[in-house]
DNA sequence: CCTTGTCCCAAGTAAAATAGTCAACAATCT
DNA sequence: AGATTGTTGACTATTTTACTTGGGACAAGG
């Protein structure tokens, strides 16, 4: 798992697409606006969105993008596996002997970890974001916290 | 939150030196060894760890380091804030005027999933990870989920 | 004291990732 | 046809990563 700054300009962007679906697609200008990122850095990003079918595009006059799947059945890992690759961290890939045992111990205990944080990300969608900021429209503050809620009743 | 390989790093890091506490310091030569990272890198994330208070370095013969704090008070958020510079992701820093409020929407909405990660990795500590390797040392796979169980807990 | 082992510090650097720009082309609508 | 938008690819400046080099500072053992 990876959470760079490149992931998030991702999730916001795909966040905005679904806030503003319902008015037939989004132009990536329109995101670039909104967001305050580059249109061609965008650009990219959605092509890599595109092949995994997170994002579906609409040429011409009056196009824009997509959502590829309900907002329900986003995840945030999905969106930033796809524009980050998955680079594997530990050296010794399972099936390489170790030097002494110990150093298996601590990479297999850094894979525990990054699965938990992978799965954590899993848990979260699209629509999960949507919701709690429609919920409480004038709050300016919303209380965090009911997520994890969420994903453990999923999980269970 | 940025969770990138040098914070993988760090993290192997600090892992191993909480599993080899006890036998007096541990030289960084051995962690470089051991996890496979470049000596003079780990010297540079360990003036970091170090500015931080999370290690304490003894020089001389005999020398390395030790945590600076029992594993069970140090988080993943604590080791990967230290190395990782923390650098604030949305452009309207709350007091700033949004040119539509669509786009502190989204900004909001993305400040809370940060929020959430940020807890997530808070409430995993290195003793966590390193009870989880003991308990079951012949076992192949060890079962996950069990230290959201612990971090439920612990947040109640 | 002197040597050795370690931490500590600073500067530089090659490779990669980030965050763009620019230009051309393809599909669609009016 | 012409305007609008997606699609693709090549190119670039900046920053970060991961590492190198080369030295010190400081403590223990002889």
């Amino acid at each position: 798992m990876r959470l760079s700054t490149k992931g998030r300009y991702a999730v916001t962007a795909m966040l905005d697409l679904a806030l503003h679906s319902g008015n037939g697609p989004v132009t990536l200008a329109d995101v670039s606006v909104n967001q305050g990122i580059s249109l061609s850095y965008l650009e990219q990003l959605f092509a890599a969105l595109r092949n995994k079918k997170l994002v579906r595009g609409v040429r011409g006059p009056g196009g824009g993008y997509y959502l590829g799947k309900p907002a329900s059945e986003i995840s945030i890992a999905d969106i930033i596996c796809a524009v980050d690759e998955w680079v594997e961290f530990t050296r010794c890939g399972g099936r390489e002997n170790c030097r002494d045992g110990q150093r298996c111990l601590t990479h297999h205990l850094w894979d525990q970890l990054s699965d938990e944080i992978f799965r954590f990300l899993s848990d979260i969608t699209l629509q999960d974001l949507v919701d709690r900021g429609r919920s409480r429209p004038g709050s300016p503050t919303i209380e965090v916290g009911d997520l994890e809620d969420r994903a453990k009743r999923r999980a269970a």
